[in-house]
DNA sequence: GTGAAAGCGCTAACAT
DNA sequence: ATGTTAGCGCTTTCAC
């Protein structure tokens, strides 16, 4: 007994026999946090002993097991998970940075959807997420980085990474837990993706079968890879009709509302037989832009000029005419990756794997044909 | 230099002359992280000095100062976090539960825009944000309280508290920093809040001017504050024009677009001259369900029926006709929000502080009168 | 089944 | 201006 009283911190060497004060003393007056050691010594066991029944270790005595538990409601004691993490090398924590395109990106709920699918799973997993908010595009690529190498978290989930990116690279080369929402044409990374190729051909084999034969593509940035995708799917529909491929039918939308109308104004100042009958644009919010260039044009949806979306943002449903787009399974997709990275971080998975899950063509109205 | 050979830890004690293969071993080869002491081992100081100049410690020399930075560099050295943090007892990162209602939130941007602004102002701060997700409500409160208990986050921000909510008292009790975004009637707790009770009070003047009287709320869940404030803010205006409060007029709307439309199926049942000729839904997904609901009855808007919604949603603005709501500034509440716990945690601000950002009507096409 | 001791990677007095 | 020392609160061999 008396080794315990001797190895004991100055701050709780008291009268053991009243636990309360003690309490007051190291939870309040002293706003000192009650340690493994302050449970050991009112258990009267080692620390060692408190440490395998917070771990649940098997090789305990239910005595033990009570004695600590006791002492541990009594003294409030609360297990710290730094020092924990700093020994076990590993945080329980996946990191995550909210796009830069988040401006635009909150308008459309992508990145929320993922969050939730992400959380689902972390949560019932016993994993938090720990968020960063680049205030640039690079910035954000650098916070993940920064996150995994100040040890913050076990594993980072990527969002909208362009073709080539360097991030990737590094992330690699430095051996680091990860996964990528998208596609990444290497099979050394994990990645999890819908199918952007089929969807947007679909998209496309829709309006072709409506009798749409000027069909003009409303992309973003050319460097992110979803876009390269669903350029390609639009592309193969056009070939496997015999369809050629005109280049002054696609244009820029940049992802944004506005960026969707100017891109519209270009395609529909078009002349004559040459102006496209149907434009699909290759995200909702962008589709919103093109709806709002046509109206400012007095073009007559479907009548006049078919949209069809892509992603069934909730904005699409409750447009008039409601617009036809594509459902992706953004939530999945998240709980997916969220799997994917907790297994191999905790190494039940031993190897990247990729998923490519399926995407939903919605037909609504605002390409006619219903 | 001995003395350094003697103290250094086994698995960097190979040849000092070669940086580059003992990058390897270090950082490849033995899977382990590069830590200070090989830093200043490398450049031949203490740790104690490579700790001062990753902290920017004013008294060291440029001579030391470079050679350390020329170490690190050559060692791809990172500073482990979790470590800091054990001594530093500071975690600069602030925690924050995805709030259970969000299956439904996220269909409507509140959270996903309070969390951009909390992220902005909190990366300018140098924290990053710890996400939990809970799979009830009670798990979520929970949550929060264990991350702080648990050392994890310096403190956290509460969304959607109810009245009396038993977590505020918790966390008072035991001194933890917090703020919470919404009202609580006690001004030990920060928090930011929009002024509800008079932007409803708007809404219901502009529905009375207007011309109505028989005015009906779709409120929410009423142990909310939040629904407590705007039920207030529509009893006021009544009270104010001398308009009784008919109780009947009150349906709860569940916070959803389902509920919203059940909530004025029963409301539009009233028979004859005592049914609403106008109702306000206190959010605009709700507000979604009313429209579709007298849709449904084959009600023009606004001529057969006036509605009003609130949060002014992305939709709203989308929908035909355009819906008038309130917009309020989620984001500029978030960054208060995430500015003050800053301040909490850093004791730059000394004792918790309340906010009220306005709200502003948007008057739109669903209530005519324009 | 339990204890003693070492150490995770860092910071912060206290020396000098 | 820099080194020495002693922890931060926990886990984890290795003994017994």
């Amino acid at each position: 007994m008396f080794k315990e009283y001797i190895s004991c911190s100055a701050n709780v060497c008291i009268n053991y026999s009243d636990p309360e004060s003690l309490r007051d003393r190291t939870g309040e007056a002293l706003g000192v946090a009650v340690t493994i050691k302050d449970v050991a010594r009112i258990a009267d066991v080692s620390p060692s002993t408190v440490s395998r029944v917070i771990a649940g270790h098997p090789r305990i005595s239910v005595a033990t097991q009570q004695k600590v538990r006791k002492a541990m409601r009594e003294l409030g004691y609360h297990p710290n998970e730094i020092a924990r993490s700093l020994v076990t090398r590993t945080t329980n924590t996946l990191g995550l940075v909210i796009p830069y395109a988040a401006e635009n990106a909150f308008a459309n709920p992508f990145f929320p959807e993922v969050l939730r699918g992400i959380g689902t799973v972390a949560q019932s997993a016993g994993f938090l997420m720990l968020l960063g908010a680049g205030s640039t595009e690079k910035e954000g690529r650098n916070l993940s980085l920064q996150m995994l190498r100040r040890r913050r978290v076990d594993g980072v989930i990527l969002l909208g990474v362009r073709a080539g990116d360097q991030l990737i690279e590094d992330l690699l080369e430095e051996e680091h837990s990860f996964v990528v929402i998208g596609r990444v044409p290497d099979d050394r990374v994990a990645w999890v993706n819908n199918d952007n190729v089929a969807a947007a051909r679909q998209v496309v084999e829709h309006l072709i079968h409506l009798g749409h034969r000027r069909i003009a593509l409303v992309n973003g940035p050319d460097d992110f890879v979803v876009c390269q995708d669903r350029l390609e799917g639009y592309r193969q529909a056009l070939a496997a009709h015999g369809m050629g491929f005109d280049p002054a039918l696609v244009a820029d939308g940049r992802f944004t509302e506005s960026g969707g109308a100017e891109a519209a104004e270009t395609l529909l100042k078009i002349p004559g037989g040459e102006r496209p009958t149907a434009i699909f644009a290759i995200d909702d919010l962008m589709a919103l832009g093109v709806v709002r260039a046509a109206r400012a044009k007095n073009l007559r949806i479907p009548q006049d000029l078919a949209v069809a979306g892509f992603n069934d943002d909730p904005i699409a449903a409750h447009l008039e005419p409601a617009l036809t787009t594509v459902r992706i399974p953004i939530f999945q997709m998240g709980a997916a990756a969220a799997g994917m990275l907790i297994g191999l971080v905790t190494r039940e998975l031993d190897r990247p794997a990729q998923l490519i899950l399926p995407a939903e063509l919605v037909i609504r109205q605002s390409c006619g044909g219903r």
